[in-house]
DNA sequence: GTAGATGCAAAGTCTTTGCATGTGT
DNA sequence: ACACATGCAAAGACTTTGCATCTAC
């Protein structure tokens, strides 16, 4: 008898094939409490001895976030595009400066703003990003070593 | 005599050398409402016969940024950088998935909440980003004549 | 005159694509 | 069996860099 896991799940639900790549792929991201780049996925795999090619990683993904079982959240700063599994919960990330680490945010103060904006401007509001950045407790300690040397990119604001 | 730009002003405060092309970038950017990408910047000098090399762009733009006379703006669904004049006070967009407008918001509801997730998590905040996205008045019109045919991407939620 | 700015071409990074082969249903 | 998924290599988009030349100070 056949085990159901639940990516195999979701990606049938979707009208999606459920092959090998896709269920891992998923499964990396869905054991992951913070998004990844798809290079990230990639290297994660090759540690499980799960044979993937880069593309195939970048083709799942873009399959996956049309379905919005993933979603694109790149972190402006980073070079590269970043995803995380769309747990449909509204979330926002503190962003590390020094370590890159993604904190999740639980609470999302932005509804009313949004409503206002429609009203005075015409725009009709279909999401938003985002992004508080700064340096989380175990960086700022590291900077006290390090002194404030190395210079960071900057944030807007 | 000479007479001084307010391009030039700022380049020497900065301790940068007066040039051509800085002058020229940085008033393009003055004169945008808009967020721009190297390349915008790099056509619009060329249409007033500034001869200019795109990677002299780019560079001229890593130089103002470090400045923080320019910010590195980039809307995450664009493809490519984007840059703005830093015009001190802090500011947010609603960016239309349509036209790729930014439109820009005037008022700021974060500090509270950084306030408070400081408190709770010892992150130190030093910025964020916020971008707003759907569509303008404009391409609402225009969308009922297109109908939704066309699938624009997707923004993180 | 000198440090630094610029142009050009080449290289680099991240991502996408074409095509032949492999695989789920 | 067939449509679709995958690997590989090549191409693409955006950005950075090396080096020779030019320019602001």
């Amino acid at each position: 008898m056949k085990q159901n896991k639940p990516e195999a799940d979701r990606l049938k639900k979707c009208g999606l094939k459920n092959t090998r790549r896709r269920d891992s792929v998923l499964h990396v991201l869905e054991e992951s409490s913070q998004p990844m780049t798809a290079e990230q996925i990639f290297f994660r795999l090759k540690s499980q001895k799960i044979s993937i090619s880069l593309s195939t990683v970048y083709r799942i993904l873009d399959v996956l976030a049309a379905k919005a079982i993933v979603l694109k959240v790149s972190s402006a700063e980073s070079g590269s595009a970043m995803f995380e599994i769309n747990r449909k919960t509204h979330r926002h990330y503190l962003i590390c400066l020094g370590c890159r680490k993604m904190i999740p945010v639980e609470n999302c103060p932005l509804g009313s703003l949004e409503k206002r904006l429609e009203k005075e401007t015409g725009f009709s509001v279909t999401g938003h990003r985002l992004e508080i950045y700064g340096y989380c407790s175990e960086c700022k300690k590291r900077m006290c070593k390090d002194a404030a040397a190395a210079s960071p990119k900057r944030p807007h604001q």
